[in-house]
DNA sequence: AGAATAGTGTCTTTTAGACAATATAGG
DNA sequence: CCTATATTGTCTAAAAGACACTATTCT
């Protein structure tokens, strides 16, 4: 991990290996038992957090970069990302935290102020959606921290990645309405009760159980099975699982679903 | 107008005073009568057309780029342009019709391979919907034909521009569902007849007119004035007008239109 | 009067939304 | 048997969708 970031460090490679003045930043929102969460990186010596992001190599996709630098940056791999806006103005990477300063004491090396860093960068953004218990994200090198915040409970950030977020989390809701989610985020099988308390997360209000599930269970994208799942005590919720032809067919055309 | 654009040239002022690796690219869909265009140029001595496009200033945000290239290379002004996607692959540029040989040639100056123009640029993407009756577009300094070109006659287009005309469609048919639209392509005041016929034209179907003027009026957006139009022949239709207030509140919150 | 287009009403089916009692498993 | 939770049905109101006749204006 710290060895593929090295290597693959924009610090040291510079302009040379990446395109200037373009990057990206992922929000990756964690769900784990009704709480919604995202995933920030505190750097070295700064005060501030910092979305994930990273920079694009001249010899590869936007989507590809998003990915890389997601695994690179956290550890986390397989991630489903969604681009959803670019942020572009030009003094977006100004901030009193980001200096050539704090930048030099954070790698170590020599960074003045001219450095292509502090350049005016578009952000291409990504955002997805993974289960935050399972996953152990790590911060690399140059992270001191790389934590799960509650939605509601973002610290201070660097630059404009607070309405990064807030973008993502809008971006997100109203993908909720148009394409299914769930399959990189519940297990294999799920119940009911699981995943109506996803959507009401996600969502941040009461949806009625009852209507929830029938209008879920109408559009043909879970399929009930004969089994149950036992839980400690009480009534064993029926397992569903997702019907992958319809999932797939919904992700690709969309679906009408007003919760 | 050409004075501007050669001003802003980016052949002359070069990576000085853009930035580098990010370009914007414009959809500016056009309609008039029943009819859906796109606004195309085509480079002296290429073979293939163009998305009107250009590079951002390095003081300025990607919206106000959006909005300045699409003033100096077409001459349209004051179009509301939304930000729809970002199209980044490294060989995005990579097409037979754009050479250093053709560039030079339009340009009259001597541009050699390595060149920035030639490196891979993520494009930042826009796109708008105006009255091209009214408009007179221009070619710029560059441009031998600036021109409208029916949405299903798309001709042979450079890099990845038919891609990203299909996407800003995409964009646009979804936006129909849940902002306004027809502001600044109605006359100010207009008939139901006719803004049935815009809605039809943009999402290629028929809609019942009974039941499209129903929930049209209902949403509150347009408001019926007691003038009629009075038209060549037969009945004349009244007038309509959008509510300012109800139209501005609906783009910013969104409305429900399900057409 | 006739032709062309604008304007509008009703019925049926579907969907949304509110609402709470029953069934079941574990203790 | 008790408790906690899963599950499910009905009613009403609203909306969608199908459908065609009447009104008006101009010629």
């Amino acid at each position: 991990m710290e060895q593929d970031y090295l290597k693959n460090n924009p610090l040291i490679l510079g302009e040379k290996e990446f395109l200037q003045n373009v990057s990206i930043d992922n929000v990756i929102f964690g769900y784990h038992e009704k709480e919604l969460k995202v995933l920030l990186q505190k750097p070295q010596g700064l005060s501030k957090w910092l979305l994930p992001g990273g920079y694009i190599k001249k010899t590869e996709e936007i989507s590809a970069a998003a990915e890389r630098i997601a695994k690179e940056r956290t550890g986390l791999d397989n991630l489903f990302l969604l681009q959803f806006k670019s942020f572009g103005k030009p003094d977006r990477l100004q901030d009193p935290a980001f200096t050539p300063e704090s930048l030099s004491k954070l790698s170590n090396m020599n960074i003045n102020a001219v450095n292509w860093l502090f350049e005016y960068h578009v952000s291409v953004c990504f955002y997805t959606l993974t289960e935050f218990s399972k996953v152990n994200p790590k911060g690399d090198f140059y992270s001191e921290q790389c934590s799960w915040w509650g939605i509601n409970e973002i610290p201070d950030m660097l630059f404009d990645h607070r309405l990064i977020i807030t973008e993502a989390l809008k971006s997100l809701r109203l993908h909720l309405y148009h394409y299914p989610i769930g399959l990189n985020l519940l297990p294999k099988k799920f119940t009911l009760p699981e995943i109506h308390a996803l959507y009401e997360t996600i969502l941040d209000r009461e949806l009625d159980s009852r209507n929830f599930s029938k209008k879920l269970i109408k559009t043909g994208i879970i399929k009930k099975l004969t089994e149950k799942k036992s839980i400690g005590a009480h009534r064993s919720p029926f397992l569903y699982k997702f019907d992958n032809n319809v999932y797939k067919e919904a992700l690709e055309n969309g679906m009408a679903l007003i919760i």
